[in-house]
RNA sequence: UCCCCAGUAGCUCAGUCGGUAGAGCAGGUGGCUGUUAACCACCUUGUCCGUGGUUCGAGUCCGCGCUGGGGAGCCA
């Protein structure tokens, strides 16, 4: 007769409810009369609130209960005589499962983001974490949706392999030669030996498989971890992170742009709607101004500006840049909120960029000068999301590996795909994590991973 | 990797001009209360990051190191 449900559910059930709920107790207040108990099993923000009397057995054991002590409660959900909740749980039993004492790390109080990094083990029990990551889960199964309601075919590329998408990132190694004495040939170590035949890593980036995919699926995506061995201090950037990689063929930059607009706006609406309860506390105490932000992305429809007429804005713009603006040179975050914030005040595309600052696999424009890449800037944080269409044309690929100093002997399977059944084809590559943070304010990655590594953190 | 800042009780922090430390929370005891990170009274808690130096005397000043944070670069 005691079903057990979640939190979540007992807060939505009506009155003279009988049943049971498991959870984490929050706080505890204790007076003669009563107790009060608020309880947490991570189903939802909110807590619920367990109230029982001195009638109850063990009401001594309850009121000694310390924060973060794991209870079942058996009881009836009843409406609360007080302010601050609907209802709350009339308990007609509380079975400790699993006491909490006095150096339990959660206090009830404050923490800094810090202190609860070096917790990352029980951080999830704090508001704050709790939120993240339901949040960080929803916003998984949407992008899922997403892809799913649109064709898309769901891609596992490999974690471990041979190319390191040509500068994209710094390769972690994997292999199995032993570091102390490595089998040489010539002074050099002798991959052949290791366990594949050859140097492997993990992937920093899922993209050139992806295309294999596209040309024959026509729409794919990708949506794994991603590893980069850059020594990288910043509140940016993880060793380990999730991206997601659409790629469609038969496409070009504009509709890649529109895939990009259509696909932020879908996960701005979707936290919106789905996530309130969680986002309603970031917006509270995390950063202030945060729904109104999303809400306004989710909003507008995001303008477009060439590379050439972005380097004019900013040789006009009425304040100095520390980094040079010059046609050719890279935009630096300075010069990309400057373009977003200040100039269109909102989302913008900007595309065709010099040749010479983009990857070897990006499409040569008739100019000869731009190749068809885009990046999508958004206000407070500059480029969110970067794409390009890509060039299928066998001769002009070749002829930019060449220029670029790039030996195409280990992407022959790469090549081969241009030189049967090739086709225009675009995608475009976004950090889960920095989108994370973008929806829910949290300004540094390690605190919207679960066990975040960087550079000298493995631990957990 | 570069530039800045910080490290004091379990946690969050204060600590004046250089004179070996204090508050809130947590914990303990008692009280009170349909409470809302409850409240009131009393009590307990320190390798002042480490190391070397200056000084009669260093939490405080200086050097080096470690750790953390912010910014930049690389990038997602």
């Amino acid at each position: 007769m005691y079903k057990r449900v979640r939190v979540k559910q007992a807060l939505a059930s009506g009155p003279e409810t009988a049943l049971e709920v498991r959870g984490w107790a929050r706080t505890v207040r204790c007076g003669k009369e009563v107790a009060f108990i608020a309880l947490n099993d991570g189903s939802c923000f909110g807590s619920l609130q367990v109230v029982a009397g001195p009638s109850l057995a063990n009401f001594d054991e309850i009121c000694r209960l310390g924060t973060g002590s794991a209870i079942a409660v058996r009881g009836r959900v009843v409406p609360s005589p007080a302010a601050g909740q609907a209802v709350e749980l009339a308990a007609g039993e509380v079975r400790v499962i699993g006491p909490s004492d006095d150096s339990y790390p959660l206090q009830k109080k404050r923490h800094t983001m810090e202190y609860l990094r070096t917790i990352a083990h029980l951080r999830p029990r704090t508001n704050t974490f709790g939120a993240v990551f339901r949040v960080r889960s929803s916003l998984a199964q949407a992008i899922h949706r997403f892809f799913s309601e649109r064709g898309f075919l769901y891609v596992h590329t490999p974690i471990i392999t041979g190319n390191d998408c040509e500068g994209a990132g710094e390769l972690f190694r994997v292999t199995t030669l032993p570091l102390d004495k490595p089998p040489l040939v010539g002074g050099q170590v002798d991959y052949s030996a290791d366990f594949f035949g050859q140097a492997t890593g993990l992937t920093v980036s899922g993209q050139l498989e992806g295309e294999l995919y596209a040309l024959a699926f026509s729409d794919i995506y990708t949506f794994g971890p991603t590893f980069r061995a850059e020594n990288s201090n910043t509140s940016r950037h993880a060793a380990e992170f999730w991206m997601i990689e659409p790629e469609m063929a038969f496409a070009d930059l504009q509709d890649d742009a529109r895939l990009a607009e259509e696909f932020f706006r879908f996960l701005c609406c979707h936290v919106l709607d789905e996530c309130h309860d969680d986002l309603a506390f970031f917006n509270d105490h995390i950063d202030k101004g945060l729904i109104e932000r999303v809400r306004q992305v989710a909003d507008s429809s995001f303008a477009m500006m060439e590379y050439t007429e972005a380097i004019h804005e900013l040789k006009k713009a009425p304040i100095s840049f520390s980094f040079p603006v010059e046609w050719g040179l890279d935009l630096q975050s300075e010069h990309e909120r400057y373009l977003t914030e200040q100039v269109v005040q909102g989302p913008v595309f900007i595309v065709n960029y010099p040749k010479e600052i983009k990857a070897f696999y990006m499409r040569q424009n008739n100019d000869n000068r731009t190749v068809a890449a885009m990046d999508l800037l958004v206000p407070k944080v500059g480029e969110i999301i970067g794409g390009s269409q890509r060039e299928e044309r066998l001769d002009l690929l070749e002829a930019r590996m060449a220029e670029a100093g790039i030996d195409p002997t280990g992407l022959w399977w790469y090549l081969d795909s241009r030189r049967w059944g090739s086709c225009p084809h675009a995608g475009f590559g976004l950090g889960f994590e920095r989108l994370l943070m973008y929806l829910t304010g949290m300004e540094n990655i390690r605190d919207v991973i679960p066990f975040p590594r960087t550079p000298r953190h493995a631990e957990f």
